[in-house]
DNA sequence: GCGTTTCTCTTTTTT
DNA sequence: AGAGAAACGC
């Protein structure tokens, strides 16, 4: 057997050795999917099944496209370099800058990243002069990218009332503006390369014949034009094996369609599916916990982890009085774990939102443990770093008018608000991009807008024959943003940062550039403008010592530790309030909580608050739901359990429990933060009250019932 | 045109 | 509570 199947448990096997045929592999948490996936193209390559030139890899981030790469060059001795190993966008990217002609895109074309999007939509609704009350620009940007991720031009989209009609307007504006400055947003790479192979015959041929093997990973990530694209990719009889794990989809609220798994086994008759179920990353009394969450959904293709290490360590469960008390709890335990000689960067804490991450922070920090978040502006994000950019977009590209509009008074050079309203006044009525507009502008208005429009023209003339490196220093010093930071007192963080721009783009050079060959000397920065959106770099931070890692559920999809906490587990955090009500939202925050569970490899918290802070307000929960689905022999309870996860009972809720407030309910005998009883309901919280005498209503969290206003005269209220 | 105050909003996020 | 954007005043 080749040393390259070694060590393959039998379902891994199958997969990675299926004969050619179109295939669909259920891969659990923690089943080696990537080893799969990264196996199954070494063995096609290695069995002259393929060459490289023939395999095309697609994944959703840029780090599970490195990860594959790296671990194939670990593999094969062969140059990876003409293999399509990449992301759906980086792939699209790379199609629709080699035919940029046939699709209709200037040879230098930038790409938005969802800021400059949403600017240039904000610009788009002041110059159509839309409400942008009734019509706000985030909107509208959802309502834009919801239309091209199912494949619809603002042709194709159907109109049921008014407002839907004012707003497929308002996108068919949007992509005649994106079209005139010669940019395209995140969306736009894939429809636009999805329209190019279905319109051109040639092209379509030419790529269904080279890629004979389609492979795909976290394929229920996919959205409707994803799916479509692979479709069309792979209809001149390529295989395409997709690798997914229906139970980790988690980003159904931007489009991701889980039912693309069950359609493309349909679709594809794909006889047998390949289930791998044998996780090698947790002990068993985890793995259980996470097969009995996940038991609560129905829409499921069905799984069921195992594994041969023993079942481990039982699971924490902490129920903390607050918020705070949450957070110091964890911090004493990350503590002790050091001690015993735990390394911190492999203990991580996980929340359901960012915003729970603040208390945390405190906490560590107070304490004086290293940490870690996840999450932050990352590199390129950084405001000088792209303020830069938009230099180079410029020198790139003048008529990019998102790039224009970000730097034509930054730093500042006295051209306010007015002047640039007339000068998009102007461009819009002779159909000109803002910096072609500027010759057009008769003296009144123009002195400083013709200096700016003469540092555009000066830096383009100095880039021409520059290398990268030295073409973004020059831009940095003659936009005046380096002296600009250099003379603000908390500049010097912004200096570096534009110090490491410039050697951002010397290792881009270095990695990629000049590869393609025969454009004049403006192509390695297009290539490396491409690189910054596409690939907005590391979240950046002290990645350096051994820190405690912090991080969103979402974002800890596809990593492992030996440690994991989950905080926050009350009803109406996790499961989120605005997910609670239908039962597709609720199914998606279990699978959100099973990615969390199966995070852990050897030990596993769960922690929830009876108060937290939240918008400033105290708010009273009840535990999660998802508490309670684990079984009660795997749980080791920190804090004694009571009646139902939320249970303190009078008294015991906190020293300072307010009165409902006074006259409004003194008589009541209710209290905020008071556990009742409700006959149909259930056990609840007080968590706020209104009006008095016999209007008195309360609003109760019922968890499971969800959050009532009760009218006290009227519901049968009693204390629990 | 620019600095300060007020108002608004608040799930998750990669490309 | 706290960030970011819009409105306001000089």
């Amino acid at each position: 057997m080749s040393p390259l199947l070694q060590g393959l448990n039998p379902e891994q096997l199958a997969a990675v050795t299926l004969p050619q045929q179109h295939a669909l592999i259920l891969a659990g948490a923690g089943s080696g999917k990537t080893r799969v996936l990264t196996t199954r193209i070494a063995w096609l390559i290695q069995t002259n099944q393929a060459g490289p030139h023939g395999i095309l890899a697609v994944t959703f981030t840029n780090k599970a496209a490195r990860e594959m790469l790296t671990r194939l060059s670990a593999m094969l001795p062969i140059n990876l370099r003409g293999m399509w190993i990449g992301t759906f966008h980086g792939l699209c990217n790379r199609l629709l800058r080699a035919h940029h002609r046939e699709a209709g895109l200037p040879q230098l074309f930038q790409i938005l990243d969802q800021a400059d999007q949403l600017s240039a939509i904000k610009r788009l609704v002041k110059s159509l002069d839309v409400d942008d009350e009734k019509f706000p620009p985030r909107e509208l940007q959802h309502f834009i990218n919801a239309q091209k991720e199912q494949g619809l031009r603002a042709s194709s989209v159907e109109a049921w009332d008014e407002f839907t009609k004012r707003r497929i307007e308002i996108y068919e504006a949007y992509e005649r503006q994106c079209n005139r400055e010669g940019v395209v947003d995140f969306a736009e790479l894939l429809l636009r390369s999805f329209e190019l192979l279905s319109r051109n015959e040639i092209l379509r041929h030419h790529y269904q014949e080279r890629f004979r093997h389609i492979l795909v990973d976290e394929f229920q990530d996919t959205n409707v034009l994803q799916y479509r694209w692979l479709k069309l990719l792979g209809g001149g009889g390529a295989s395409i094996f997709a690798v997914g794990d229906d139970d980790q989809s988690i980003y159904g609220f931007r489009g991701a369609e889980v039912g693309n798994m069950r359609d493309f086994e349909r679709e594809y008759k794909v006889g047998r599916v390949i289930r791998l179920e044998q996780n090698y990353r947790s002990h068993g009394n985890i793995l259980d916990a996470a097969n009995a969450i996940i038991k609560h959904n129905e829409a499921r293709l069905g799984k069921n982890l195992w594994t041969d290490a023993g079942s481990g360590e039982p699971i924490r469960v902490f129920e903390a009085m607050s918020d705070l008390d949450e957070a110091r709890w964890i911090v004493e335990e990350i503590k002790e774990l050091s001690r015993d000689g735990h390394a911190r960067a492999e203990i991580a804490l996980l929340y359901r939102s960012n915003a729970q991450s603040r208390v945390l922070e405190h906490a560590l920090f107070s304490a004086g443990l290293p940490y870690r978040v996840y999450g932050g502006l990352r590199f390129f994000e950084r405001a000088e770093v792209k303020h830069a950019l938009a230099y180079l977009r410029l020198i790139a590209n003048p008529d990019d008018d998102t790039a224009f509009s970000r730097v034509v008074n930054f730093p500042t050079r006295g051209i306010g608000a007015r002047s640039l309203e007339q000068l998009a006044d102007l461009a819009k009525a002779r159909s000109l991009s803002l910096h072609g507009a500027i010759r057009e502008l008769s003296g009144k208005a123009g002195a400083s807008l013709s200096a700016f429009a003469a540092l555009i023209e000066n830096m383009r003339a100095g880039a021409e024959d520059l290398p990268l490196p030295e073409m973004v220093d020059q831009a940095i010093e003659l936009s005046g943003l380096s002296s600009h930071y250099r003379n603000e007192k908390e500049g010097a963080d912004r200096v570096a940062n534009l110090d490491e721009l410039i050697n951002a783009s010397a290792s881009f050079v270095a990695e990629e550039g000049g590869r393609e060959v025969g454009e004049e000397g403006l192509s390695d920065l297009a290539a490396f403008l491409a690189h910054a959106s596409l690939e907005a770099g590391e979240h950046q931070a002290g990645d350096s010592d051994d820190a405690v890692q912090l991080m969103t559920v979402h974002s800890a999809k596809g990593l492992e530790f030996n440690v994991v906490f989950i905080s926050g587990l009350e009803e109406g955090l996790f499961p989120h309030e605005n997910a609670i009500l239908e039962e597709k939202g609720l199914e998606e925050e279990r699978r959100l909580m099973y990615v969390a569970v199966t995070r852990a490899r050897a030990r596993l918290y769960l922690s929830f608050a009876q108060t937290r802070m939240l918008h400033g307000q105290t708010r009273y929960n009840v535990a999660s739901r998802f508490v309670d689905e684990i079984p009660v022999a795997l749980l080791k309870w920190l804090t004694p359990k009571l009646r139902n996860a939320y249970t303190a009972g009078a008294g015991a809720v906190g020293p300072s429990r307010p009165a409902l407030r006074q006259g409004r309910a003194g008589d009541s005998g209710f209290a905020i933060g008071q556990n009742v009883q409700h006959g149909k309901f259930g056990l609840g919280v007080i968590v706020d009250a209104e009006g008095s005498g016999n209007d008195t209503r309360v609003q109760v969290n019922f968890g499971h019932a969800g959050m009532k206003w009760l009218a006290l005269a009227v519901a049968k209220l009693t204390p629990a």
